[in-house]
DNA sequence: CTTGAACCTCTAGCGACTAGAGAACCTATG
DNA sequence: CATAGGTTCTCTAGTCGCTAGAGGTTCAAG
């Protein structure tokens, strides 16, 4: 049994979002002490272990929250686990995708620039019109996410 | 000068969003029709295209709000700009770096599931403890961002 | 003159935390 | 046994870049 400090340092999960987790669902609620400060047994370890990481992989809290309840029922078939971690690559692989279009476009953005004044200063140049990309990059692509 | 809808057509940038530009100081407050409502001009396109063009390559709004300050002042230095975009471009191929890690592991651990039931499964395995990875993913690497 | 699309302001929500306030607890030393 | 300071507690609010919704006004067409 021990303290949250602990299991932070144990997992490398921070403090506060060990209560964050626990707070949306993720950990259950911990036994306590009698001054109320929360205590944590093996399986806390472990399944914060697990938690940290799925997140470390780019999995978003809902499929981690998926994964858990999987891992939880050791009979059943493992086409579902399988199937999100298939998710998760596509993901990935998409958000590769879109960032090697943006890298080629900064680059060629940067590989131009003459490093004058402002005035004819390639980067701005292209920013402010659309005519010089080469369409490598995708208008409106949704960058967000891990 | 048209209306807020109109600037949206002609630049891809949805209401709201256009709204919240104004809000956050990237637009200036347009003029209003008698009836309250916002007028654009020509250069009120060009702006918005501007931000519009750097967001999709990535730029966080505050680079942009550099970026839209440098291209007010045609005399100053390029350099500015470029050390900018180029850390941008940084930023895009740490990001490119880290998920490749995560593709190489999450391509691992799919190769290596049998699909049986879970309590063989390799992805639930994997996930569960630490052991099993190559290294190759960064512990507690910030995914975040575009 | 009426309809209905487009506009207005304002507030709240997303994901996944992070930061801070102010109070209570726990442990080690004097 | 008292006290100092590190850890923990709860709660609220902030981050980023929007997006959604409520409830109301304005504008253009028929």
């Amino acid at each position: 049994m021990q303290t949250i400090g602990k299991l932070s340092a144990a997992t490398g999960v921070k403090v506060p979002t060990i209560r964050y987790y626990e707070q949306v669902g993720l950990l259950p609620q911990p036994a306590r002490t009698q001054g109320n400060q929360r205590l944590y047994d093996r399986r806390a370890v472990q399944r914060l272990s697990f938690i940290r990481h799925a997140r470390d992989l780019g999995f978003p809290l809902d499929a981690v929250r998926e994964l858990l309840g999987l891992a939880d029922d050791p009979d059943r078939s493992c086409a579902a686990a399988d199937a999100i971690a298939r998710r998760q690559l596509h993901e990935v692989n998409a958000r590769i995708q879109r960032l090697n279009a943006l890298r080629d476009e900064l680059e060629r953005m940067l590989r131009h620039c003459a490093c004058g004044t402002i005035s004819e200063c390639r980067v701005i140049e292209v920013l402010g019109s659309h005519a010089h990309c080469q369409g490598g990059h995708i208008e409106g692509a949704d960058l967000a996410g891990d």
